[in-house]
DNA sequence: GCTTGACTTAGAGCGCGCTCGAACCCGTAG
DNA sequence: CTACGGGTTCGAGCGCGCTCTAAGTCAAGC
């Protein structure tokens, strides 16, 4: 299978298919005898599973460090597991913050009712005030690894 | 209440304040006589209210778009209903999707069984193919207007 | 032989949502 | 008077995840 059909029954673009393969995302795909990419269809199995990982809001370079340990083989499989394991819990907060986020929405719109009714409203209506995890959408950090790793900003 | 206080209390930074005020998500703030902005306590529960439209992955251009009419007063709590509406069902849609990777995610997690086990596993473990809206996280528009749809790869 | 179209690479650019730096202004405490 | 700890504006920069361009290669069909 070549890049535009892997494309196809993918549904990621060539361009991103090729990104991936460079930052790491996919194996460095086989090559025909004009070098050009020849995929085994067991590729978009794992495609898939990319998929769900970032549907579910895994930044990139997590799932890179899932891909690295999968292609070091077996031995690797208790890590995965957990790091599997505590994105489980990340999602599952996740959609715990959404479903209160729902209630308030609901509450908002009830606001609004029928066509007209309420002129007061503006706002408010809380159902539990937003912890910071869940304000800025998904687990966010401070941008940079506390100890050591700092981008260093030259200047 | 100055910037840092407001800041403090809404757990959002000086600097994102201001930038929301800019793009005109925060009415434009009074100013004590030094100039400095001056807030009332009521702009807390606007603020709490973009958190929560943000939490569930609205644009900012939408939310935009509900604090211009919402700035037009009355008149438009049917078009902002409607905005609520649909969005509400946007996030629906997403909470479900989540938790459809969530089963796959389980899937998964219970092939890295035990300790060890099974060391077939190499992906799949499908619950239902990823529709393309939730592969890419959050509705994801083709970047630029155009009735087609599909991103249309010119060349 | 020429055209077409899918492929190749390296690298630049983009949209989003902030985040920060620089240079300056104020009011209060010491 | 001076220092300092806020505040102000404007505009540049950043991290993320793609997305696209340019220039070239190759194979098949007319």
């Amino acid at each position: 299978m070549k890049i535009g059909e892997l494309a196809k029954q993918s549904g990621l673009t060539p361009h991103t298919i090729r990104y991936y393969e460079r930052i790491g995302l996919l194996p460095r795909a086989a090559r025909d005898h004009a070098r050009q990419r020849d995929y085994d269809a067991t590729i978009l199995s794992w495609i898939e599973f990319l998929g769900r990982l970032k549907a579910t809001g895994m930044p990139i370079r997590d799932m890179l460090r899932y891909a690295e340990l999968r292609a070091r083989g077996v031995a690797t499989e208790p890590k995965r597991r957990r790091l599997l394991e505590r994105h489980r819990e990340a999602v599952r907060a996740h959609v715990t913050a959404l479903q209160d986020c729902l209630l308030v929405l609901d509450g908002k719109i009830a606001g609004y009712a029928g066509s007209s009714e309420r002129t007061n409203d503006d706002d408010a209506i809380s159902a539990r005030p937003i912890h910071d995890d869940e304000r800025h959408a998904i687990r966010r950090q401070p941008r940079s690894g506390s100890p050591g790793a700092r981008p260093a900003r030259a200047r």
